[in-house]
DNA sequence: GAGCATACCTACTCATGCGTAAGGTTACGC
DNA sequence: GCGTAACCTTACGCATGAGTAGGTATGCTC
């Protein structure tokens, strides 16, 4: 009997990783608020109070995911868009890896951004990545302006970055929605949507609105 | 003594308002979770038992906030983008009263999509809003390439409006932030991103990954 | 000015779920 | 073989906050 324990015992690291593992996942069915520690413990195969004594409190432990998950991906699209390729060869290259990673990720994408973006505590958290996003695909614009001669405004170029962030994530939720399409499809799609129209203000085209093409508006 | 009651009674058309008026900034300021059923009541100058004699659980209380702004939200923009005009214009002026109205009720916009979002609860009737919004843009897209006898897949068209309407709320997000931030200049610099892109499509060019361009991929 | 409906309140019950105290069990060094 | 440290458990305390029971004041109608 004292030969066969009802549980393995595994070192710490090993069971970080379980855990976090099934952190993401229930807290990718059930939201932050909807998952109790209580299920996370049973997803991992544990108890209660390893949980506490490895990850610390539930808000600890939520971004701990976040920060594992984050850092996966922005390595997965920092691997694929070396910064020496021209910026349409690398933004094709970044969106690629993106929605290869949400497609092989989907419960994970659901916590980093789904679930991060309504709550107080973890808002400034995910506002730290996605500002690092910004400013990786803003520099990409610059990087490709410079390349023509242009100069823009940096706000300019900040909201442009931001629409552009802003619409590849739109079709991350489609695509985490529809376990049928396929992300490289989904990354053409968007390429077609994004760099069309930013290409277009790189050459100086510039849409205005009609009130300004005569007289001043009342 | 007798003619100075502590508080006015009032009709309960007017409470229900003042009530979905506190909650929607509770909600805005605190999450829906954050936010406590007492503490809605006391923003709303009343007791407890008055909020659920009227308005209902919580849940009904966060669902009847999201159906008033929302609505309010939609007609804005369905009252400014009158079906008649040429697609750019109705974008325009759809997108003008889009960034207005989020501009005079950040904090209702904060409510209706940042929080609802990740909630399971409302995720349902949030996606509800949301594929109406998709379809109108759809439409104006449908609309305007049946007028340069084009034709392209349903899925494509949903797939760009998915993306407009992701950028779009990107920037609201940016401009719920910036206080200083002109809505309509907000609304200028998404035309730009947006109508250029997609008026490219329009015209048939579109942009094809490297692979493509010779031979097929490993 | 009696009666009745509606507005409104104070003060409670009760479930949920985070976080912990205190105690078993296994491996490993010596 | 025996201590010690790390792993792991069961069982609990306790705060928070949703929702309610039951009672009070006010205005309206006849």
């Amino acid at each position: 009997m004292s030969t066969t324990p009802a549980f393995k015992r595994l070192p710490r690291a090993v069971r970080e990783q379980q855990m976090l593992d099934a952190a993401v996942r229930v807290f990718s069915r059930r939201g932050y608020h909807g998952a109790s520690m209580d299920e996370i413990a049973e997803e991992a195969g544990i108890s209660k109070p390893m949980v506490y004594a490895y990850l610390g409190t539930k808000e600890e432990l939520f971004v701990a995911c976040l920060h594992r998950e984050g850092t996966r991906m922005m390595e997965a699209i920092a691997g694929a868009a070396a910064p020496d390729l021209p910026a349409d060869e690398r933004l094709w290259r970044g969106l690629r890896a993106f929605f290869g990673f949400v497609g092989a990720h989907r419960d994970g994408w659901a916590v980093l951004y789904r679930q991060a973006r309504g709550e107080q505590p973890f808002a400034g958290e995910l506002a730290v990545m996605r500002a690092r996003l910004v400013e990786v695909v803003a520099g990409m614009l610059d990087h490709a302006l410079r390349a023509e001669r242009r100069e823009v405004a940096e706000t300019e170029l900040e909201v442009v970055a931001y629409a552009l962030v802003g619409a590849t994530e739109s079709l991350a939720d489609w695509l985490a929605d529809r376990p049928e399409a396929d992300p490289e499809k989904t990354a053409t799609r968007m390429m077609n949507a994004a760099w069309l129209g930013a290409g277009q203000l790189l050459r100086g085209v510039t849409w205005r609105p009609p009130s300004e093409q005569g007289r001043a508006p009342s």
